[in-house]
DNA sequence: AAGGCGATTGCCT
DNA sequence: GGCAATCGCCTTT
């Protein structure tokens, strides 16, 4: 198989993206850019529709206890990469979005593949429905793992970084987060409704 | 040293 | 909608 010819990088969104700015604002901003993996079997993308904050002072957050082993890089400052294994089978991705001792995270649950979608279906066993439709299933199509924790995605070499997106009308709608025992009635969910492409 | 459980998914009814 | 799968981490003994 062709290789993917060397990405110049040039739409890598740099580290003024997640500087200064609190975690809920980070995590609609987040709504309608790209993410990007490149992996050995070619450069994917996809972009996000729907995004979680877990804050400092948030008992469904995994660093409302303070820093263990497991969450560790969630303390470490904004643009690190958060992945925590989970159920015993899955893996989540987080961005890591305040400064350093302050664990806050924004978690990417649904993204919609605008490149590679093949290699992302193969990476998920095949399965052509629900790419990338939730926070593990991205992870597995994506090719993200343990491995990746930890990693700035802001550096200039990481093989996983942010793009602009072409999202111009970037309606979304905020409810409360799925799948927490603590902290349900804060609405800490975005989600896009509607996207519209900008003329090139 | 042991027990409980989870920021989920997929399959079954 | 219900629930099993599956295991590393954290808490408690």
């Amino acid at each position: 198989m062709k290789k993917d010819s060397l990405n110049n990088n040039s739409n890598r969104l740099d580290l003024n993206f997640l500087k200064n700015k609190n975690t809920i604002t980070i995590a609609k901003n987040l709504l309608g850019k790209i993410l990007v993996h490149e992996t050995n079997e070619g450069i994917l993308k996809g972009i996000i529709l729907e995004t979680e904050a877990y804050l400092e002072d948030d008992p469904a957050s995994h660093s409302f206890n303070g820093k263990t082993k497991r969450n560790e890089v969630m303390f470490k400052s904004e643009g690190h990469l958060y992945v925590y294994f989970t159920y015993g089978m899955h893996y989540c991705l987080n961005i890591v979005t305040n400064k350093e001792n302050i664990g806050e995270a924004v978690l990417i649950r649904s993204i919609k593949p605008i490149m590679n979608e093949n290699i992302m279906i193969k990476n998920r066993n095949g399965n052509p429905k629900h790419i990338s439709d939730g926070p593990a299933k991205l992870c597995q199509a994506f090719n993200i793992s343990i491995k990746d924790n930890g990693i700035n995605l802001l550096s200039k070499n990481s093989k996983i970084y942010l793009e602009e997106g072409n999202i111009l009308i970037n309606k979304f709608i905020q409810t409360e987060r799925i799948g927490i025992s603590k902290g349900k009635e804060l609405r800490y969910r975005f989600k896009l409704i509607e996207t519209k492409n900008k003329r090139k």
